[in-house]
DNA sequence: GATGAATGAGCCTTCATTCAT
DNA sequence: CATGAATGAAGGCTCATTCAT
C-alpha cells in the first residue's frame, strides 16, 4: 500500500497547497480582516477544513509571509555569488527586484504585516529583519558602486531607502490598479535613474 | 443668546475636531481594524459620545479621508494657477507632495482605503479619482517639461507610475521605520532624478 | 464459511469490547466532554472506526451506562436468593457495594450521567430507577433488621439515603485522590457502624 | 453627583452579583459544559452583557469557586477557636459542615471542578488543597477526640476519609434528586455514628 | 473492514450601535 | 450634553458525523 499512502500524502499536499494559493490571493486584498471563511470559500472548501491543514488563521498567513520571504532571501545569495562590478551586480539586483513585484501578491502581504497592528509582533520583527537584510546588501552595493564611479555621489542611506520606498510603492500602485500598471509597468531602467552618476 | 449659541456651536465643531484627531492617529496605525472604543479612548470620551457627533465608525473613516484628500487639491489648484516653465512647475509641486508625507498620518489613511477591501467602495473610488487627476496634472506637466527638454524623454506614463510609487512607498517606510526615516528622509532631489534629462 | 463467519463475528465483537473499554477510561475521566477522536486514539482506531461499531457517541456512553448497571442488580438479584437473617444479608449487600467501589471507573460514569444535563434523559432516568430499586432493597432489609434488632432504630428513609450518600462520595474522593484513598479505603465495617444498633 | 455615581456602582454590583447566582444554578446543573448563553438566558440578559462583567466563561466559573471555598473556610477558623473539649468541637465542624450541603449548588460546583478536566488545574489544585485543609482539621480533631475517647478508636484516615466521603455524597444525592432529600436530609447525628465509640 | 478528508452546527468572544439615565 | 449598560451580528474555532477511497 505505499502507493495509496503516497498518493494521500501528496493529496494533503496539493490540498494545503491550494488553501494557501486561496489565502494569498484574499489576504493580499483584505488584509488580516480576511476571515477564514473568506479564504475557505475562495478555496472552495468548508471553513472547518482550513483548520485541519492550519491551527489557526494566524498560521495561515505567518505561512504566507514565510513563503514571500523566500524569493528575496534567494535573490540576495545569488547577488553575493555573482561575478562583475559592484555596479552590474547592483542593477541585476535592482531589477530582480522591479520584475518580481510584477505578481504583487507576496509583497503586499508583507506590506500588510507592516501596516497592521494586529499582526503578530514575531512576524513584523522577522519581515522588518529580512527588510534590513535586503538594504544592508543594496547599501553595500551601493557604497562600492560610488567607489567604482558606478553610482552617484550622496548619502547611502538615503538612496537605499529611497529606491527601497519606490520599488514598494510601486508594488502597492501596481496591484491597486492593475489595468493601468500592467500595461505601463515601470522597469528596472527608470529606478536605476535615482543612482546612476 | 446668539452668544450661547454660538459658543456651543463652536464647541461642538471643537469637540468634533478633537475626536477627528485622535481617530486620524489611531486609524492610521490600525487602519479599519481600530474600533470606535480605540478612538474614543484616544480622544479621552465616551464611545457613545462619538455618535453625537458620527453617523457610525464609517462616517469618521470617511470624513478623515476626505480631509486627507484635500491637500493635494490644493497644490493642484495652486500648481495650475503658478507661473513659471513647466519644469519649474512640476519641480514645485514634486516638492510639495513629497514634503507632505513628513505627516504621515493622511497618507497612510488613503493608503488603508486602497489596500483593504474592508473600506467601502465609495470611498475607494474617490481616493482613486483624486489620485487620478493628481497623475494627470503630473504627466501633463512632465509632457510639457519633455517638450521643454526639461525632463528626459521616455514613457510619460511610465514616470509618472514610478514617481507615484515611490512617494507613496516613501511615507509607508516613513512611518513604519520613522528612526531611521525621519534621519535620512529622502528629499524631493532624489526623486527629480528620475526625471531630470 | 461458517468458520470465517464466527470468527468475523468473533473480531467485531472482541473490537466493538476494546471500543468499550477505552471508552470507559475516557469518559470516567472527562465526562460527555470527552470527543470521539479522545476515545478512538485511546482505543488506538480511527474515529470513523468507533461509528461502525455505535451509532453515535452517545449510544456509545449509553451501552457503558448500561453495562456499569449490570453489576449492581446482579447484587441485588442475590441478595434476594441469600439464606441468613435480615442483618446478615444487608451486611452481605454493603460488603459488596463498598467492594465494588475499588474499580470506580463504572460508578463514575453513572456520576456523570446524574451530575450533568448533557446526559440523555432516557439514561438519567434510567440509573434513578435502578438506583431506586438498589435503595428499596436496603431500605427494606434495613426494616427488617430493625425488627430484629440487628440495626438501630431510626427513620429508614434517613439511614438508606446517608449509606447512599456515603459510598457514593467515597467512590468519588477514591477517584479524585487515589494515592491517599487507595491506602486507607474505608472498608464495608466503617459504613455499618451507620447503621449499627 | 455623588448620589449618581454611588447609584450606578451599586446597581453594577448588584447586576454582577444577580449574573453570578445565575451562573451558580446553572453550573451546578451543568458543570461546566454549560454555556455563556446557558447563564445569560437564566439571568435573563444577553450573553453580550456577561462579558461586560466577566473577562470570559471560566472567570465566571472561577468566581463562584472562589466564593464556594469562603464558607468552609470560615468555618475552620470558628472551629479553632472554639472553647470545648475535642469531641464538642467535633460535633460542631461536622454540624456545620452537614447543614452546608442543604444549599448544594456551592458544593456541585466544587465536585465539578474536581470531577471534569476542564476545569482549570490552577482551581482544581485550590480545591483540592482547601480540602486538605478540612480533612487534616477533621483529622486532628478526631485523633485528639480519640484520646478523650469521645470518638472510637480506629485509623483516623479512614475515618476522616469516610466521614467526608459521606458528606459529599449526601450533597450530591440532595441534588440529584431533592424530592426525596429534602423531606428525609439526614442530620449529623447519623453521621456521628461513624466516629462515636 | 478501516481511514481520514470533508462538512457544518454550535459555542466563545468581540465590537458596532442603541438608548435609558 | 455625556455616559456606559445592553444587545446581537459576526467571526474564530471545535467536534460530531458522514462518506469516498
Amino acid at each position: 500500500m505505499p502507493r495509496t499512502a503516497e498518493a494521500k500524502q501528496r493529496l494533503r499536499e496539493e490540498q494545503r497547497a491550494h488553501i494557501l494559493e486561496a489565502a494569498k490571493r484574499v489576504f493580499a486584498r483584505k488584509g488580516l480582516a480576511a476571515t477564514v471563511d473568506d479564504v475557505a470559500i475562495e478555496a472552495g472548501v468548508s471553513h472547518g477544513l482550513a483548520y485541519r491543514y492550519f491551527a489557526n488563521k494566524e498560521a495561515i498567513f505567518s505561512e504566507l509571509i514565510k513563503q514571500a520571504l523566500q524569493a528575496p532571501s534567494a535573490d540576495l545569495q545569488r547577488v553575493r555569488d555573482m561575478p562583475g562590478t559592484p555596479g552590474e551586480r547592483l542593477k541585476w539586483l535592482l531589477s530582480a527586484f522591479v520584475e518580481s513585484r510584477r505578481q504583487p501578491e507576496s509583497f503586499l502581504l508583507l506590506g500588510q504585516v507592516l501596516s497592521s497592528e494586529r499582526a503578530p509582533d514575531e512576524l513584523r520583527e522577522l519581515v522588518r529583519q529580512r527588510s534590513q537584510d535586503l538594504q544592508g546588501t543594496f547599501r553595500q552595493l551601493i557604497v562600492e558602486s560610488q567607489e567604482t564611479f558606478e553610482v552617484a555621489a550622496g548619502d547611502p542611506d538615503q538612496l537605499v531607502r529611497a529606491l527601497f520606498a519606490c520599488v514598494d510603492g510601486l508594488t502597492r500602485w501596481a496591484m491597486y490598479d492593475p489595468e493601468h500598471y500592467h500595461e505601463h509597468f515601470p522597469d528596472a531602467e527608470i529606478f536605476w535613474r535615482l543612482l546612476k552618476p
